[in-house]
DNA sequence: TTCATTGCAAAGCGTTTGCAGTCAC
DNA sequence: GTGACTGCAAACGCTTTGCAATGAA
């Protein structure tokens, strides 16, 4: 959850953007970004797209795409890839970089935030001379039972 | 390129494997194997699959989809979902752990190896108490011109 | 012989696109 | 008023699936 005020914050920023760039305010986008700020971390479209048509609003997939399209590029939301099937998405304004773990056996997703991976960003630009932009880390994991922490002492 | 004899091995495991699963060790299986090994790293099914047929094998995409699944199963190959777009693989035996930079100009793709992704690993796993299967780790960037080495020259 | 595997074509599924109507500016 | 944006439906591209024919065991 996130108070209103700091929705008010999203909102303009949002709207800035989308003067900044010639691109037009319409209701459309706004509910949309609500939607997305209103509800907890990850999504994808079209659990966007029906939540948004039970709570009677006119909306079209098309325009939800268009929209994440616009909110991608003004940084107000994140893309991932998790698995192999369609896009995830979770917002991304007043919160800080991370990364995920993706429990394969419930699908549940876990953050994380580690320096090291700053590090790592610094050798390689170095190394290779390069600039990076951005990155996607994710770890593939289970959690331990009894009987698998008690295996894994061994190691 | 992949000596005959080193070949050999990488086939014997894949047969094995086969004959361990009750799976049939067919024809088009070996090819796809072969053709995999045959050249160096990534590749996607179409161009597996164009491949193929213009050196008049005869195969099809649905097979060529089923061995990818197998040689999954088997950690023949290894899959990456780059881009948005279609999957893309790599073979795996012989090769060490190693991550990857995809350059987002050109497309080109960068492997690299840094052993405080390991460290990061097993971080996580005491914190979470999880067991990590695997991890995905892709930086996305650019190569430095002159102008933009200068530039972060001041950072 | 038997049933896993194949090729083919059709279907699936997330995403993109074309277009006439709409509405923000 | 005008052209960017919308909803709708059709198209798209990668992948999966259904099914009759094939061939490995």
């Amino acid at each position: 959850m996130i108070a209103e005020n700091d929705f008010s914050v999203v909102k303009n920023v949002f709207s800035s953007y989308l003067e900044e760039n010639g691109l037009r305010r319409t209701p459309e986008r706004f509910a949309i970004l609500e939607q997305i700020y209103d509800s907890k971390e990850h999504f994808d479209v079209d659990s966007l797209y029906v939540k948004m048509k039970n709570e009677n609003f006119r909306v079209s997939r098309a325009t939800v795409y268009n929209t994440i399209e616009v909110l991608l590029d003004c940084n107000l939301i994140r893309k991932h890839q998790f698995g192999d099937d369609k896009a995830h998405y979770e917002k991304s304004f007043f919160y800080r970089q991370h990364d995920h773990i993706i429990l394969t056996d419930t699908q549940e997703v876990v953050e994380f935030c580690d320096p090291r991976i700053e590090a790592i960003k610094k050798t390689i630009e170095e190394v290779f001379n390069i600039t990076v932009d951005s990155h996607s880390l994710y770890f593939y994991g289970t959690r331990n039972t009894e009987t698998k922490e008690n295996q894994s002492a061994k190691s």
